[in-house]
DNA sequence: GCATGAGTTCTACATTGTAGAAACAAGTGG
DNA sequence: CCACTTGTTTCTACAATGTAGAACTCATGC
């Protein structure tokens, strides 16, 4: 999360697939997600680790359902989804008014 | 970039605001752009060194004017271009369906 | 009790993101 | 010409994020 408090790229994804897995998110529901969305097999450690970080920042919150004691289970906190709005807000601001197909790029 | 070919959040802004800025877009006037939009001040050498991180994958290219042969004046490749839409794309299938407001995110 | 599958933790490293100081160029008043 | 100022670029260093895969833990069925 940058200095200014927005999302990076992979943590908004994965703060986003916690979202789409609620009630099953953990870990390795959440790295299924993830390869289903975009396509591409990522290793579990990138998943864990980025989920540790958001937990330390207080994005998201685990626990260890009484009935399946091993297992880690996500979700969002309050702040989290706070951090997804804003980083989509800031990231609308600078699309704002960019139209890609209208662009003549240089020729490289 | 990713190992998928997807922009980083820091990349990302700085492509657009190049394309914003087209025609001046020398470090200090995209650095003049990203804070103008984002509404932080952020270091010059965080600007320059993604543009050049940028131009060494091929996303911008960088040319010394005639007129004023100390600067660099940067564009954006063809490459970027794609780049930024499929970046898009990316965040677009992840997003759908997500509904901040209707969300019951834990207490914390 | 041991193989298996699901899940988690750990360790290590590469890439990005951040910061500020140093160096450089051009113009300006003296 | 020189000191000075302003705008810009380059350099160096470091912190945070992203990536990878092996090791380990549990539960379950046999």
């Amino acid at each position: 999360m940058g200095a200014d408090g927005l999302l990076g790229a992979f943590e908004e994804q994965v703060l986003l697939a916690v979202i789409r897995t609620a009630g099953e998110a953990y870990g390795m529901e959440v790295r299924r997600e993830l390869e289903r969305m975009t396509g591409r097999d990522l290793a579990i450690g990138a998943v864990y680790a980025t989920l540790d970080r958001l937990e330390a920042k207080g994005l998201v919150t685990s626990a260890r359902p009484r009935s399946a004691p091993s297992r880690r289970l996500f979700s969002i906190a309050r702040a989290g989804v706070a951090s997804l709005s804003a980083t989509r807000a800031a990231r609308e601001r600078l699309w704002h008014g960019v139209n890609l197909a209208r662009l003549a790029p240089d020729r490289t």
